[in-house]
DNA sequence: GCATTAACCACAG
DNA sequence: CTGTGGTTAATGC
């Protein structure tokens, strides 16, 4: 007994292209899992043969590296492959995931996966469409990391909650201050005083992890300049 | 020199 | 978990 994969509507767009018996050989070797907000998801360090898709909620990608300091790599939003990168190219995690929202991910044992990516070309290039994008979108957010100062960063940070991931200007942000500091390479103490700088500027209205964006021309001129 | 930026510390809600 | 104030260090006119 498996997982009607077909009828999920939140089937990815890779997962569309795979006739009726790939597609029964995912439902039937695929594990739907549920996560509470703050549970993790696989942890770095570990050993681990699955490879997730995130159906529905937000996962918090991270790193634990020198002296334990810890590196929010990115947000994860569904529809979207979890540990592609770690799963087929280390046995052991590289990095962890931890659920930020209610979430549930359904998991597909490596072997299967590989032997869809090897079966068929159409699945291969959607991946590999989709581990394009990814990595252009972490080559620019390396660089905006080193070329731009902390406003900027914050700026960016709120624009993105907007425009991707909530897509709306008001939300709720579902990191502490602190990890918005992991993610941006500052301190919880510069991410408090620049949001708070940001309300009294009417720039946006700040209520404890309560944000509506007042004024987007301004805060994208600050991501942009800062 | 003087200004800016931001990290670290401490302490208070 | 947050917000603020003081301090300190680096960098750039």
């Amino acid at each position: 007994m498996g997982y009607q994969c077909q009828v999920c509507k939140f089937s990815s767009f890779a997962v569309s292209v795979l006739n009726d018996e790939q597609m029964s050989t995912l439902g039937n070797n695929c594990a739907e899992v549920y996560f509470k907000k703050g549970d993790i998801i696989f942890k770095q360090d570990s050993f681990s043969l699955n490879i997730g898709y995130l159906k529905t909620g937000l996962v918090k990608l991270h790193m634990r590296g020198l002296a334990g300091k810890e590196q929010i790599i990115k947000i994860a939003k569904a529809p979207t492959y979890l540990g592609i990168p770690t799963t087929i190219g280390e046995k052991i995690n590289q990095y962890s995931a931890t659920a930020i929202e209610d979430t549930s991910v359904c998991f597909v044992n490596l072997d299967i996966f590989n032997k869809l990516i090897l079966s068929n070309p159409k699945f291969s290039y959607e991946i590999i469409l989709h581990m394009c994008k990814n990595e252009l979108t972490h080559f620019r957010n390396c660089l905006y990391k080193t070329q731009k100062n902390s406003r900027g960063l914050v700026a960016d940070t709120i624009l993105n909650f907007a425009n991707n991931i909530y897509e709306s200007s008001h939300f709720f942000l579902p990191l502490t201050r602190n990890e918005i500091a992991d993610l941006i390479n500052s301190s919880r103490e510069s991410v408090s005083r620049i949001l708070s700088e940001f309300h009294n500027d009417k720039i946006i209205k700040l209520n404890g992890k309560e944000i509506e964006i007042l004024n987007l021309d301004l805060l994208i001129k600050i991501s942009e300049n800062g």
